[in-house]
DNA sequence: CGGACCATTGATTTAGATCAAGGTTAGTGG
DNA sequence: CCACTAACCTTGATCTAAATCAATGGTCCG
């Protein structure tokens, strides 16, 4: 942890800074963004850094300005158990600023990052001000949980096989279009899918043979048989 | 869905009726309450009577007052995956509310139920009127989130023989005591634990002929050695 | 260019699902 | 209050999907 505060930056700098804010914290009236600037400290991260770590206190929100951040665990047997990848907008901490309980999971940078600070004194004092932001983050909540919720039926609803190719199916549909490219590893697909990287590659394979997707470099993926992965 | 509506019941019998409310609706003045009697409807259900199902729409947060409910999933295979159980106080149908998309799981009553409702425009005005609770219900939010993400841990990373052992353990600490009897069916256990009903008793049996726990009856459980339990 | 990490493919093992058949409990209705 | 039925639980035998172990090839980054 060593955010690096630059609370004398401008008014405009944080404005820039904050826009990521503004999916969550919006309806806002220019004079009041000075007070979210006020309330806001920015940090920045490197390509692999550390943010938090199991066992670390802090009462703070993170909120994603720029980059990516990886959220997991690590079980007894030091498997890492990814939990969620955060992008611009997305934010974190939010147990251990109510509870006050420490981290149980690692947030680290996977690329160059900016986040933004707020506490828990602002957080309170900005939601009595701004009420019907609190709606507006109670949704991401809620989305969260759904998104969360639907994951564990499918984990044990579901075989290895059929979650691959749920998730396959799921990510075209967050790109709108047939080809993508994975968000992440097979290793770290294996890890959010509850499987191995050895059973990943398989089953891709499998999927390719059967000609329901195509491969390509690493990475790219194009599917043909939608129909086919949603029936598996 | 036929919640029957008792708008005119006496503000007294409404005070006890919402008196569930109070984990998260609290910091109430006398004066504030008659406006939740207001926002607030109640509604009964026997047991075994649906609240909701997958595909309804609803754009209502119920909250449990008295008895027990049961969140599921139905599954392609008709597999019922078991979310949670909702006891007074615990709130659903946040995703509809705030989304507006339907519902993609189903709530059943477990026993004689009563809930209290409210609509999304009640919601809006009371959390804009008393901003502070709207903390308390994001708490209760990263509560569940929190939850939620530790059961995904555990399904993916953990076996499931270790997933029963934790689950007793869990149990043991939510009652305080090393001795209490399991919440629900052996079978729904099983759902969600991403089992089968068959592993679940087999591994009790394990258990118990390792002198780990000691089971009485059909759902009273003792635990003897709690850190066998957790080492496994 | 070199080293570390990632990915693939094969051989083997095993945990847990499935299928099957009793015994038990609990909620229902007379 | 008791008897009945349906759902639940338990134990056994078998099967299979996926984990694990192992070895090689590929790719990215310093």
């Amino acid at each position: 942890m060593n955010p690096c505060n630059h609370h004398s930056v401008s008014i405009k700098e944080m404005q820039k800074l904050c826009v990521s804010l503004v999916p969550i914290f919006n309806h806002l009236q220019p004079t009041e963004m000075e007070k979210i600037v006020h309330a806001t400290r920015s940090a920045s991260y490197q390509r692999g850094e550390q943010i938090y770590g199991a066992g670390d206190t802090s009462a703070q929100l993170f909120i994603v300005h720029r980059g990516l951040v990886k959220i997991f665990r690590l079980s007894e047997s030091g498997r890492e158990q990814l939990i969620r990848l955060l992008e611009p907008g997305d934010f974190m901490g939010e147990l251990a600023l109510f509870s006050g309980s420490p981290f149980d999971h690692f947030a680290v940078a996977m690329e160059q990052t900016e986040l933004c600070v707020m506490t828990r004194e602002d957080l309170n004092a900005f939601i009595e001000q701004h009420p019907k932001i609190s709606l507006r983050i109670m949704e991401e909540f809620s989305r969260r949980l759904e998104r969360a919720e639907k994951l564990i039926s499918c984990l044990t609803s579901e075989a290895t096989e059929q979650r691959i190719a749920a998730y396959l199916v799921e990510l075209a549909d967050e790109h709108a279009a047939n080809s993508f490219t994975l968000p992440m590893s097979k290793k770290d697909i294996a890890s959010y899918l509850g499987t191995t990287p050895e059973t990943v590659s398989r089953k891709l394979a499998e999927f390719q043979e059967n000609g329901w997707i195509e491969q390509s470099g690493q990475r790219n993926i194009t599917l043909l048989d939608r129909y086919a992965l949603q029936n598996l």
